[in-house]
DNA sequence: CAAGTATATGAATCCCGCT
DNA sequence: GAGCGGGATTCATATACTT
């Protein structure tokens, strides 16, 4: 585990999500927002993990040039395990009444569902992020959304103050120079579905990618602890919350 | 198994499902479309079964008039159980490439596509049907959607002729004088989904309800085998469906 | 007739108290 | 204690109604 940004708001590592929870205190979060490597697509294990996440992923016409990412080759009973495992040190951290959310395509909702339950979660209801403009097909039904699976660490009591949230969010995905990661969040989802946890909260990525849920974070005034594996992404995903935190005041813009 | 109506393109039974799919014959339909009772709603598995469909579906304000269904308070087990029965049923009625679509909501999403592989068809994917206008709650998601599990018998195969759809539809819940049955779907939803057919299909509807499949099968020119236990139920979905077969000119009005 | 206003309702959920 | 049932709560939409 190697602490790469460290600022009063924002905390960010460099590690195997895995590892670096279990050296992350108890009871320490308020919302756990999770984005795994789906380890999707082809409708056979072979068809899974023989090809790259770029090969799965990407159509071929786009040839660009994002890189390649590590951890999509499990196959579904590993991935139910590997999930509930980490799932499970999500929980230890998260505060009571703390929520979590997980992002997965319709192949491993399911699979989703039940790791977060056997983590020890109560698993509360689904997510749709709708996206517009899903590659059509003929005589089938596009899969023109993914999903978040959610759930809270125990009861979650009345919440007065908080707001109502909707259940569909209709956002497209980013595009072009937009993107650097091959699987990239839109802000604005996450900047609404951040919308969950009170101003001030804990928010904790252990699969950061380029790190938007941090960015979301920040402009919305939320603390944000995010692990990622690759140095290079985790570097990446520092140099746009620093911005995000040159933004909203938080912080003097780096001079080069 | 009782047949109360047999038109041209039309056939409707009353009984048990299980035991109505069993007589008929084998390769006969081109498209499954189940929406069953869900036996869902209440976290715990007492609130699940202590309450009727009403009681859990329905919101004390409103105190309408619709009749109460049955079926509706299986456990999780006996529902994944029963699930597989009917949908392996529903596979040896169903011809070669022929496809499946099974209403659920969230907290049943899981069973229901375990019960389909099971069964024996090939899970393709999900469909959401987005519902505006969803019950809002302070410092949650509004679980504003229910789901289509979606699948085929065997290999789907190339569909040149088809039109491609969408995996998403965003329309309103029937209300009012519109209604018949609680759990009712709107016709515009389920005209659209029967798109997935072609014209002149067979389309078995096993859990009909209110009859709206039906209703929408002969409004788009397909043929529809229906079946519903409860027989004032299955007598209101006749009539609904005479009254489509006399508009699109099938049949004369019945005079009284 | 168009636009603005009032009303009704939801394949819920939570909390509390009684058995 | 565990199970069961009653009652309050919530606001985005659709619909009905008024200006």
């Amino acid at each position: 585990m190697t602490l790469i940004y460290n600022s009063p708001q924002v905390q960010l590592h460099t590690g195997d999500a895995l590892l670096t929870l279990r050296d992350l205190p108890a009871d320490s979060v308020d919302a756990v927002i999770a984005d795994p490597p789906y380890s999707s697509g082809g409708i056979s294990a072979a068809e899974r993990s023989s090809k790259t996440a770029r090969g799965k992923y990407v159509s071929t016409s786009a040839h660009h040039t994002l890189a390649d990412f590590e951890g999509d080759q499990r196959d579904q009973r590993s991935y139910a395990y590997w999930s509930t495992l980490y799932l499970t040190e999500a929980l230890r951290l998260t505060k009571p009444r703390g929520l979590v959310l997980v992002f997965t395509d319709w192949r491993q909702l399911p699979v989703t569902s039940d790791a977060l339950q056997a983590a020890g979660w109560v698993w509360r209801g689904l997510v749709v992020w709708h996206k517009p403009g899903a590659r059509p097909h003929k005589g089938r039904f596009a899969n023109g959304a993914e999903y978040l699976v959610w759930g809270s660490n125990g009861h979650l009591g009345a919440q007065p103050e908080a707001p109502c949230l909707p259940g569909v969010y209709s956002v497209a995905s980013p595009r072009g120079d937009e993107r650097v990661h091959i699987t990239q969040k839109p802000l604005l989802l996450l900047r609404q579905l951040i919308g969950i946890t009170t101003p001030g909260a804990v928010v904790l990525d252990p699969f950061m990618g380029s790190g938007t849920t941090g960015v979301a974070a920040v402009l919305e005034g939320r603390r944000f602890i995010g692990i990622e594996k690759s140095p290079d992404m985790a570097a990446l995903a520092r140099d746009r919350i620093i911005e995000a935190e040159v933004l909203v005041g938080r912080r003097e813009a780096v001079t080069p």
